[in-house]
DNA sequence: TATTGTTATACTCTATAACTATA
DNA sequence: TATAGTTATAGAGTATAACAATA
């Protein structure tokens, strides 16, 4: 692969004036993006992780429920499933009572996993939050937590498992 | 089209614990969809967006450097561009010095299409940190200014317009 | 007849490569 | 030979519809 030819210097420009909404997303981005970027060293994408955490709290849950409480859809559920599946993070297990539905756990890799991504997420958050003291770093979680719970955005479920058209 | 028939109620659940990091982007992710739905009707998405408040601070830029300011590869800035154009709210003229390149400027429409999303995001930010007193903004704005700055995430250009994966 | 999980397919979005016109 | 803008195309990601098994 060819480097790139020009050195990647910063282009000078006039930043245009943005407001505390535009902010919130900027840093919240800025947080996705490293977290997706720590993730990879587990081979996983933040949806696996999403579902390693929902699955971590609530076992058992069938793929009709968790596709609703992340709202995936059950049919991209599936590929998700699959994957984490074949390398045994997680497992189908039958039910008796229906026999058309599964019951999804987790595995002993599958918890371990979890914790990896628990230490990770730990390290991004100090990395993240270097600005901030620790009394600043309560100060904010106190203030996104009264936000978040305002604006009705589920607890632990995040926004952008898609389907965001959809009610 | 059908209405969907269940009556979307709330799957009760145990929520996962989640951590400050989480919870950020948690927020920013609900505050860019809001500011996608709320830009929806001026018909227009974020990047257009962006593009204009980038053109609004610097006038004259060419497709090269926009590209490398916000960081969308030039091919796909083309198509966004052209839907500007003829929507007129941005002009490419032709620049003598270099008959290869186009200098970028908004249109007197897109100055008020600007003026409009900057009122959009004022009520949106109202919605948004309902929430929080005018004094805890400031503190939150403050915060966020400096995790921003201090993770180098460039001034007024959101993270989320692509190449993420280019350095 | 409705629901669960699945497969197939269509559609949109994003990235790369190839082309033209100027330099 | 290199660069600006463009077009074409490939690839990934996302949404919808149709299907088999079970209720």
């Amino acid at each position: 692969m060819p480097q790139s030819s020009t050195p990647q210097r910063a282009v000078p420009f006039t930043p245009p004036p943005v407001g505390l909404s535009f902010l919130l997303s900027q840093a919240g981005a800025h947080a996705a993006a490293g977290f997706t970027e720590r993730l990879a060293q587990l081979n996983l994408k933040p949806y696996h992780a999403g579902i390693l955490r929902m699955l971590g709290s609530n076992p058992g849950l069938t793929q009709q429920t968790l596709s609703g409480l992340l709202r995936i859809f059950p049919s991209q559920l599936v590929a998700l499933l699959d994957a984490l599946e074949t390398r045994r993070l997680i497992e189908r297990r039958n039910q008796p009572s229906d026999r058309r539905s599964y019951g999804l756990y987790l595995t002993t890799a599958g918890r371990s996993a979890l914790n990896r991504i628990g230490r990770l997420t730990l390290q991004l958050e100090e990395d993240l939050f270097a600005a901030l003291t620790e009394r600043e770093k309560a100060t904010l979680q106190e203030f996104l937590r009264r936000i978040v719970a305002q604006q009705g955005v589920t607890h632990g479920v995040h926004p952008a498992y898609r389907q965001l058209g959809r009610r």
